[in-house]
RNA sequence: UGCUCGGUAGCUCAGCGGUAGAGCAGGUGGCUGUUAACCACUUUGUCGCAGGUUCGAAUCCUGCCCGAGCAGCCA
């Protein structure tokens, strides 16, 4: 019986210290040059950035079966993997057998030639394919796995909090309803409003826009905990940093206050630098080449030097002294404007800063109040290009004090019963963040649209694939 | 949601009152090792949709649709 040989990943050939006398790869074709007396066939099976090429000789029996062999073809290739004859690559496969697995005709959309953004975007089936998306989403796999990693040793508990939620947490944002009743004739109370206790869950419920409630219960249990999972949000943004559906890690540290939350939130970011520098280095190049000239400098120099930390109050300081016009006045008490945070972080400081005790009007519930009275422990981490990456807070566990958030704030402490009771029993301080996972990865990659680092985008208007 | 810019060949784009173009892709032929191969020849269009102005509209005007950028909301 003959030996069935296996197939061999694209990555592992071209890594290879030692030829092979028989091997097998499988990919989809990038492209074909045909050459007098032979082809050359490069095939990419996304295993990483670049092809393997294959030289099809055309005194091969079947060499007719070439003209199949089209960009976006799937095949199947055997042969014997040897040094290279030409020059750009080390490694290439002199075929001895080829099969075409699925064939491309000449209207697959993908090119070998420059596609926009946008263009790509509408084929989202098949941009992974590009050699630009496989380079986000290999970027974008290893991210997630260092997230873990991280997190994992530091002993930190992964936790799944609810994606359906009844709370329509802080009052804040739009959410998107889950509800099971009929669109077209829902039951109806008394006032004639639609009512939702006939539905599904008994009460109104949405897509949670966090996790932190629930991280905050887990916290109380586990010390440190983080949550890493999607998010929704029903707003109606049309910006090149916001997403209907994007990823969402969130720490969670009891017996830790701001300053440790801080702490923690740049050796997270630093840290995640750190590995993608370390284990992208081939995507990170072409991003690097076509993207962002100036990317890998701008990580190095991230990962080296310590962020800035300054007080919202000090901040307002800096910006009404920095002698530039802005377009939104800088008041102390108003939150600041995006051109504002990319000053400080573009301009002035010129790397990653974390603003830190804002004023509590404009601050949700939750948040520690300060001594002073005005403020709270809140802290955004800005970063230079993309603005906010990290929104985090110590949160407020006197159980006096949140009741009192809750009023000032028009929230019912019925609803946050269960909120109030961890700072009933064993009540502990304790801090914790959210970090947008895509914003990360637009900072990594230097790619500077959301639509393009998450695989589907969901935005207003757009859920096709 | 507001403001701004854009929609011309399969893709990237030029043309911006005188009747449709280039590069790439596709097709044909050539080339003894190519590297987004190269050389020659070659096919392809409701110029986003609907009105209007004009002798004449891809080009000017209005409305709508779609996309992008920025702002707000935030991650």
């Amino acid at each position: 019986m003959k030996m069935k040989t296996k197939r061999t990943l694209v990555k592992a050939a071209l890594g290879r210290e030692e030829s092979m006398d028989s091997i097998l790869i499988k990919g989809w074709v990038r492209t074909r040059r045909d050459s007098k007396g032979f082809s050359f066939v490069e095939v990419n099976d996304g295993s990483c950035l670049k092809n393997i090429q294959v030289i099809v000789d055309a005194t091969w029996p079947d060499y007719a079966k070439i003209d199949e062999v089209t960009t976006g073809a799937a095949i199947s290739v055997t042969g014997e993997l040897a040094a290279s004859l030409g020059k750009g690559q080390k490694w290439e496969i002199r075929a001895s057998g080829l099969e075409v697995l699925g064939t491309a005709d000449s209207s697959y959309p993908l090119q070998k030639k420059g596609h926009g953004a946008e263009y790509l975007r509408e084929i989202a089936h098949l941009r992974p394919r590009s050699n630009m998306f496989g380079c986000i989403f290999r970027v974008r796999n290893r991210l997630a796995f260092a997230v873990h990693n991280f997190f994992q040793e530091k002993e930190f508990l992964y936790v799944h909090t609810p994606l359906i939620t009844a709370n329509d947490c802080e009052g804040a944002g739009e959410l998107f309803r889950v509800s099971s009743l009929d669109a077209k004739s829902p039951p109806l109370n008394d006032a004639g409003e639609v009512d939702f206790g006939e539905d599904f869950f008994a009460r109104p419920t949405y897509l949670a826009v966090s996790g932190q409630l629930e991280a905050e219960i887990f916290a109380t249990a586990f010390s440190n905990v983080y949550t890493f999972g999607p998010t929704f949000r029903a707003e109606n943004s049309n910006t090149s940093r916001h997403a209907s559906e994007f990823w969402m890690i969130e720490p969670e540290m009891a017996f830790c206050d701001l300053e440790g939350n801080m702490d923690l939130a740049e050796e997270f970011v630093k840290y995640l630098i750190a590995d993608i520098l370390k284990n992208c280095q081939e995507d990170l190049s072409l991003f690097a080449r076509f993207v962002d000239k100036g990317l890998l400098n701008r990580l190095q120099f991230v990962v080296d030097r310590p962020f800035k930390r300054v007080s919202y109050t000090k901040a307002i300081e800096l910006l009404q002294k920095s002698g530039k016009k802005f377009e939104f006045p800088v008041d102390y008490g108003a939150n600041l404007q995006s051109e504002h945070e990319r000053y400080l972080a573009e301009d002035h400081f010129r790397c990653p800063v974390t603003v830190y005790d804002f004023p509590k009007e404009i601050k949700p519930f939750y948040m520690r109040s300060n001594d002073d009275g005005k403020t709270v422990g809140a802290m955004d981490l800005l970063v230079p290009k993309i603005g906010e990456i990290v929104g985090g807070s110590q949160r407020e566990e006197r159980f006096d004090v949140l009741s009192e958030n809750l009023k000032h704030h028009g929230l019912s402490e019925k609803d946050y019963w269960w909120y109030l009771e961890l700072r009933k029993y064993g009540t502990v301080e304790h801090s914790g963040f959210g970090l947008g996972f895509e914003r990360m990865l637009m900072f990594v990659t230097g790619v500077a649209n959301i639509r393009d680092v998450i695989p589907f985008a969901r935005t207003p208007g757009n859920a096709e694939f």
